[in-house]
Order: structure tokens, then sequence, then C-alpha cells
DNA sequence: CCAGAAACGATACGATCGTATTGGAATAAG
DNA sequence: CTTATTCCAATACGATCGTATCGTTTCTGG
């Protein structure tokens, strides 16, 4: 058989360089032949690894996804023995992609949401992210409300809910700086009282046990 | 003089197409022979108009964004009898978006903000928006904090923070409800737990004084 | 009524888009 | 070495975009 090449590794090559543009000029402003530029391969090859530009998308969001999405689990991973709290600020600090470095990551996020908001093919791996993350941030929360003792009846704290109410603000709050309403400083001081606010609660809820 | 047109309201009605547009294709998806047939108008009459698309988009977010703003504010001068916590409800509320007959202004407001955060002249009226919205959180949260006693010192609950975490939870919501992550309900749930959590908290700092 | 200014609709233009096609270079099997 | 097949780069194509231009129509002030 003829020539063979990688197209595993050429698929993420073009990702990264959809990534950028999507960075620089937003979500549409991404055509074929800037990709192709990009990624440094000829148009063709852009052509032969996906059959549409929306196929192309679709593999760029989830390489996305898979990439914050990894990075918090490493990052849950490398501080295992220290308070549940700390994890789950963690973990927040890394979903809501505030700092300097983690901006194209969070502007690319943006575009792609806001493509999925009127394209349902690529609001699926969008919930699939998602959902992933807030299984994550629910297993934190779970753990340290039951670290120490049983339920306790009346208002337990649901940890979807709280997992859901931290999701939805660390988008907001990413939204927000992206638009330079907001600082990354003031977001994340935001992001910071309402983690606390939320870490009161869970010990009221159980008041004996600290760290 | 020749022929006098209302450019005005030419205007509002060309902003009008726009949004319908934005909302089923997107930011990017608004061409501006579709926004003239909308608008049911000529390509030359928008051109008319606006002097540019970039110029008829920074309308059409202004538009938008003043709409928002001012149901915010009908709604909360419909009810100044009620309590502050029922008021916050309100504008809460109509800040979200999350019913199904403001799904299209999520949609439209979704679209100019991913478009806003590669596009600084777009940010700038959204700024804007996102300011008033703030302002009158603020002085709700003021007041409702007020409303009996003075300061506490220690821990008094910044209101501008609280005002930050409520719109930025509430952004953060529509988005995932516009993505069929989050059911409207759902949505509407999470964002009412957390004004019950903001309620208690203002309520601690100053222990007397019912409704 | 009647000029003249303003608005209009239509159409032209150049650029760029996604996609299809194609002729040749590269490579593994026989 | 030949041959068949896979890959590639270039180019062609049709559509659509934003914008510019240009007669024509329409209305107002005198």
């Amino acid at each position: 058989m003829p020539k063979q090449v990688d197209y595993e590794s050429r698929r993420r090559r073009i990702a990264e360089a959809v990534c950028l543009l999507a960075d620089e000029h937003g979500p549409e402003g991404v055509s074929m032949r800037d990709v192709a530029a990009r990624a440094q391969v000829s148009l063709g090859a852009v052509q032969r690894c996906f059959r549409s530009k929306g196929e192309m998308l679709l593999f760029a969001v989830d390489h996305v996804g898979d990439r914050i999405t990894e990075r918090v689990r490493t990052r849950l991973a490398a501080s295992p023995a220290q308070s549940a709290a700390a994890a789950l600020g963690h973990a927040a600090d890394e979903i809501a992609l505030l700092r300097e470095e983690r901006r194209a990551e969070a502007r690319i996020w943006l575009a792609f949401v806001a493509q999925a908001a009127v394209s349902e093919p690529l609001a699926g791996p969008l919930r699939t992210s998602y959902a992933a993350l807030q299984n994550l941030l629910v297993r934190l929360i779970t753990e340290a409300t039951e670290s120490g003792s049983a339920d306790e009846g009346a208002t337990p704290l649901n940890p979807e809910h709280e997992a859901c109410t931290l999701l939805a603000l660390a988008d907001g709050l990413t939204t927000h700086v992206l638009i330079g309403r907001l600082t990354a400083e003031e977001a994340e001081e935001v992001l910071h009282a309402h983690l606390v606010g939320l870490w009161e609660r869970l010990r009221s809820t159980r008041p004996r046990k600290a760290v």
C-alpha cells in the first residue's frame, strides 16, 4: 500500500490552529484557508482530515473541552492530601480560565458556546464537557460534605445544585473578564468570596471537624 | 427641501431585524441583505441609515441593552411597595432572561457578547449596559442592607461584590440554558437558591427587622 | 407649478468563503 | 522496476459577503 500519514496527530495540529484563529478573530472568523496556513499544511490536507468545516469545528471544540477537563483533573490529582476546600478552590480556578495565560482558551470557549446556542450539533460536545466538569465538582462537594459525619436532615446542601451554581458563576465571570467589564483579579475575588460562602454553609450543616 | 424620513424609527426597525436574524443564525450570520429583507426595506435604505455593518451592529446592541435595562426598571417600578427581597428576585429574573419568551433576546445577547470578546468597539456599549444593571442591583442590595439599621462593622456584605456575583451567575445560567445544559426551570431554581442565600446573609449582618 | 435636493431600488464590483476537481509526487507491494 | 494506490498542492467554481455607484422617483420650499 502507498503513503500513510498519522491523521490523528494532524487533526490535533489543525485543531490547535483553529483555536489560535478563533481566539483572534472570533468563531465564524476562522476560514479553512487561514487554518491551513496556521497549521502549516495545505488546504487540501485539511480537507482530507475533515469532510467539512463543521466537522473540523466539532473536533476542535472537543479538543479544547478535553484539554480543560484534563487540566482540572491533573490539578486535583496533584494535591490530593490537601483539604477539600483547597481542592474545590483549585478546581474552580482552573474552570474559570481567568488568568492571562488562559485568556485565549476562554475566548475560544466563549466563541464555541455562542455558536452552540444556535447550532445543536455543536451543543452536544459542549454539554458533554460541562457534564464532566459538573461530575467533578459534585464529587468534590460531596466529599467535603461527608468527610466527618453522616447526613443531617433538613437542608443538607444539594451538591448538584452547588456545582451548577459554581459552574455558572465561573462561566459568567469568565465572560465578564473577556469583555473587559471586570479585571481578572476582581473576578477571582468574587469567585473566592463565593467559595468561602459555600464552605461556611458546608460547615454549618456539620458543625464539628476542621480542615 | 426634498423628501424627509424618520431615520430614528427606521434605525429601530432595522435593529429589530438584526435581532431576529442574530437569534436565528448567530452573530456573524446576519448579512446586510437579510437584514434589509427582514426590515422590509431595500439594501440601499439600510446603507443610508448606517455607514457600515459595524455601525449597524453597534446600534443594535445598544438597542437590546436599553430594552433589557428598561424592562428591569419597569418591573421594579411596578412593585415598589413590596419587600426588597422580592424586588431583588424580580430584577434577577428579568436579567437572567431564562423564560421561553426571552430566549431570543438571550441568544442575541450572547451573540453580541461573544463578538465583543474579540472586538473592542462592540465591548463598549456592552459594558455600559452591564454597568447600568450593576448600579441597579447595588442600589437594591444597599437598600435591603440599610433598611433598619446602620452599618455593623466586620463583614458588612459588600453590595458591589454581591451585585457582581449575581450578574455573573445570571449570565452563566442564561448561557447554560441556551446550550441546553439546563432547563429554564433548573436554572431558575439555582438562581433563587442563591438569592435565598444572599438574603440570609443579609439578615445575619443585621439580626433585627423582618420584611 | 416647478426646480432641486434627498432618498430610493437596482445593480456592479472585488474579495473571500467552503467545496470540488485534478494532475502529479510519493510510497509500499509484487 | 513496475504498478497501483494514497496523498498532496494547486486551482477552479459558484455563492455570498460588504460596499460603491448610478439613474430614477419622490417630496418640499418658494
